[in-house]
DNA sequence: TCATTTATAATAGTAATACTATCAAAAAAG
DNA sequence: CTTTTTTGATAGTATTACTATTATAAATGA
């Protein structure tokens, strides 16, 4: 990802777009760094404008709560992964080998050393995903929130990816069920190696990213190959 | 579970007991009911007091904070858990009839008719759950909380499952991992479902409960089986 | 039973959060 | 170089998340 490319979300969960101004893009990256060291609860607007010498009210232009800033950055992080999940195995040919590198790009999104976007930095970005993106879904306006198209990156990868796995067994009765299961244990198996190890056999230590990569293949795969051939 | 039985916590997450009292038990019965209805955002312990006819000082007397407040509710429910898993299981011979009796109470945990607490409606408890479970550890302050065993009742559950998975196949490398997986796949199926309903094949029609066991069992016993069998 | 401890209700108050409004200065666009 | 747009500075409001105080009510215990 050497080149600079440009992700677009298909949903407007701001006020006035960020990437097309000076202020706006230091929203995007100091927000991340300073929702990492907080916590999205301690987060505020009020601490951010601080942060990059501006105010409350000007970041306000920008969007309407903190909430609709998180679900920005987590729509971004789930279109930067379908971005590159499809550029990663766009010329696999065998379906099988295509759905493993499609889980390695899932569960290794954080090690990105060469970020695609100069503003956002991509491994704090991971950070905030594993720990904050469930809260972007379980508000009492999800459903509202869904209506406007908030959560459509989302369900894009996992379709595609659900694709892969029909791909490599179209009798496999549950492909999005697997998916979400899986795009939610990639992130979920993380955070309890580091904050609630009994949780779980992947160790903080070494390389966690590689250890959930393995259990979920091997998870996704005997799930996938239980199931008799048919093919459609 | 027509007797009466006692769920105690294996922490103190509250200032006062609340079984210990009749504004207690209201304050627990009727957060469910408020937290339920607003979603926990929305919830204040203001309002709580105007549902209860009581005052907010009166219900800090007994909760720090309303997160402290959610870590009871939630502590409670997978402790309730554990206690249906070892009653429903305890006289299983079969490692595999035993290990599927334990995840159909895990998803069938919000259907039961006949409490066994008066004060405690499980079946809104379930939703709360289900919607609102996943903030009780994803804070800042997860680490401190752990120390203080505000997680114990989860984990105990956990283990208990992935003994039950060892019992099927001992040689099953990530049985904790597969269990927390499927913890928390149980809830989120669900609200997908309801929500998100293109990120899984399961239905909110009809019995959501029962399909969402049947995607879990497929997964958990193709992940167990597909290990060569070696006893200890 | 009465004295004493303890719990609750009522009220008030503070600091922080989550905003909205106004207006002038600066920057960008035409 | 004028007009529009964007930002900064400031102020202000309602709500949240608490803490403190005191009077009353209830429970306890000698």
């Amino acid at each position: 990802m050497a080149t600079s490319i440009h992700i677009s979300l298909d949903h407007k969960c701001y006020l006035r777009e960020p990437e097309s101004t000076e202020l706006g893009k230091r929203i995007i990256s100091e927000s991340i760094r300073l929702i990492d060291a907080l916590g999205f609860e301690h987060f505020t607007f009020k601490k951010l404008g601080a942060e990059i010498g501006s105010t409350e009210a000007s970041i306000y232009r920008y969007f309407e709560n903190k909430h609709k800033l998180l679900v920005y950055l987590v729509s971004w992080y789930w279109a930067w992964v379908d971005y590159t999940v499809t550029f990663q195995t766009h010329n696999i040919a065998d379906p099988r080998e295509r759905l493993c590198r499609a889980l390695e790009v899932l569960t290794k999104a954080g090690q990105d050393d060469d970020p695609s976007v100069a503003y956002i930095d991509e491994r704090i970005l991971y950070r905030i995903v594993v720990a904050e993106s469930s809260k972007v879904y379980h508000t009492k306006e999800v459903d509202a929130e869904n209506k406007e198209g908030y959560f459509l990156e989302i369900k894009r990868l996992c379709h595609r990816l659900a694709e892969m796995v029909l791909a490599v067994n179209p009798a496999y009765p549950y492909p999005h069920a697997l998916i979400s299961t899986a795009m939610e244990a990639a992130h979920q198996q993380l955070y309890f190696a580091k904050h609630l190890p009994s949780l779980t056999e992947i160790k903080d230590t070494q390389h966690p990213e590689e250890e959930t990569k393995d259990f979920l293949k091997h998870l996704l795969f005997s799930a996938i190959d239980s199931i008799q051939y048919k093919s459609k």
